[in-house]
DNA sequence: AAAAAAAATGCAACTTTTTGCGGGTTTTTT
DNA sequence: AAAAAACCCGCAAAAAGTTGCATTTTTTTT
């Protein structure tokens, strides 16, 4: 096999799969690892793969996971579009605080006239730069690791009010066990902020799909919709629709 | 698996979590929690996560808002800074959340253990990010003005502890007046706060010093301590020590 | 086409990087 | 204050990389 050969394989290796190893190369085309060391080296120096200790990486894996985090920012905008569709004027909102609600907060439109409740420092931030809605606060020791208000004052401030619409940010959720989350507090708060409401609204990236975590919130029958940054139609989402919950 | 992916993969559970155990990440990408630590020290050394005791947490969701926005000047610094000698091991900080008590939260030591309630938005935030001190707040309608939670709730709320000290910045103050404003929740809200706490601190740039606003909070005998950014025996100060307060 | 030159390859010895593990220390939890 | 969990440190084994060199293959030159 010509050495130009050998790295056009090698190439669409990487290509193929994203990274390589330069044991397996070696087997697959029977050259000593020197020799693929060698050819990937070249390659680095041509700029076509990104040389790392054991193989080598495709090149668009780096700006992949560098900009993930912009990736999922648009992602998080399009649930955010999506979600804002259910907010009209007047209603009482019971809202969450993760990464995914704050961005629908910020998109929120200027003339909406709602209530929004919340227990997340940063979710009260955004909302209160609203110019026609309000926000309750509902207070409590914060807990650092999510900048939410838990604790038992928060959970019976929760439980005497009724709010229209629930609307929340998960961090796991699958069809058999159906919400889950890591994190004792939070989930006692979502547990209450889902009952005290009567539409319960799901955001998630697709991602968090199908991904299990120690701790039960509910199971997927209490939820009514769920918003992903998918077409309503994806496969992935479907096996959740026929669970009964309404996509977006 | 290369490094450089078990890395990417750990910054992907990251920022899609908010925070990864490395027990956790150990079991799912297979390699000892030695690595993961190992990973995760890498990681937090080039600033993409927050190394903390177990595993990680994200970098983005503590630091997207507030934070570096805001330049509050010298003076402010140097208050803060008199104002945290007032500040003791397993107290009960009763916090307002003007400008001046901001830059004191964020120059707080380290080993801080104090418990702060506070009504506002930015300060809870600031003092949610000191590492030993808890936070709590006292929920309400928030009033978009001033980023504070308002309203009867919070008043009786406050009304329910007895502080050991209550810091807040002012708007006004004048030898004749005392500490005056010119919104009616803030001033209810400030009334209660005083009211619950045995010291009373007052943080000012010595600017709001002798000025007047419409609606009066309390007279200077109400205040224990003033603190400004000039020397304690500037004459500009010389008139409230003389009715009885004392000067840092 | 044969000889010379250049390039590529594999090998061996040596270095560096990565990883897991034992044991002692610190932090957290109960 | 004990017990458990997480951490840190140093070590040693394994894996990967490097270098120099001999051997083979390819290319160029005559």
């Amino acid at each position: 096999m010509l050495k130009k050969e050998r790295q056009a394989y090698i190439l669409r290796q990487v290509s193929l799969h994203n990274s390589v190893l330069s044991a397996d190369l070696s087997g697959e085309i029977q050259v000593s690892e020197d020799t693929i060391r060698r050819d990937l080296n070249e390659l680095a120096e041509e700029g076509k793969v990104i040389k790392v200790h054991g193989g080598a990486l495709s090149k668009s894996f780096n700006s992949f996971y560098l900009r993930s985090d912009v990736f999922l920012g648009e992602q998080k905008k399009i649930i955010g579009h999506k979600a804002i569709s259910l907010l009209k004027d007047g209603m009482f909102v019971l809202s969450g605080g993760g990464t995914t609600v704050i961005e629908m907060a910020r998109m929120l439109p200027e003339t909406l006239q709602a209530t929004f409740l919340t227990g997340s420092i940063p979710a009260a931030y955004e909302y209160a730069q609203h110019p026609s809605s309000e926000v309750i606060f509902i207070g409590d020791k914060i807990s650092k690791k999510s900048q939410i208000a838990v604790g038992g004052e928060a959970i019976s401030k929760i439980k005497s009010v009724k709010a229209d619409i629930c609307i929340m940010g998960i961090n796991a959720m699958d069809i058999e066990n159906g919400i889950t989350d890591n994190d004792w507090d939070v989930v006692i708060l979502k547990k209450a902020m889902l009952e005290a409401s009567n539409l319960k609204v799901i955001l998630s990236i697709s991602e968090k799909l199908n991904s299990v975590q120690r701790i039960k919130i509910c199971g997927l029958n209490q939820i009514d919709i769920l918003i992903t940054e998918l077409d309503k139609d994806d496969p992935i989402l479907a096996p959740y629709r026929d669970s009964g919950i309404t996509i977006l």
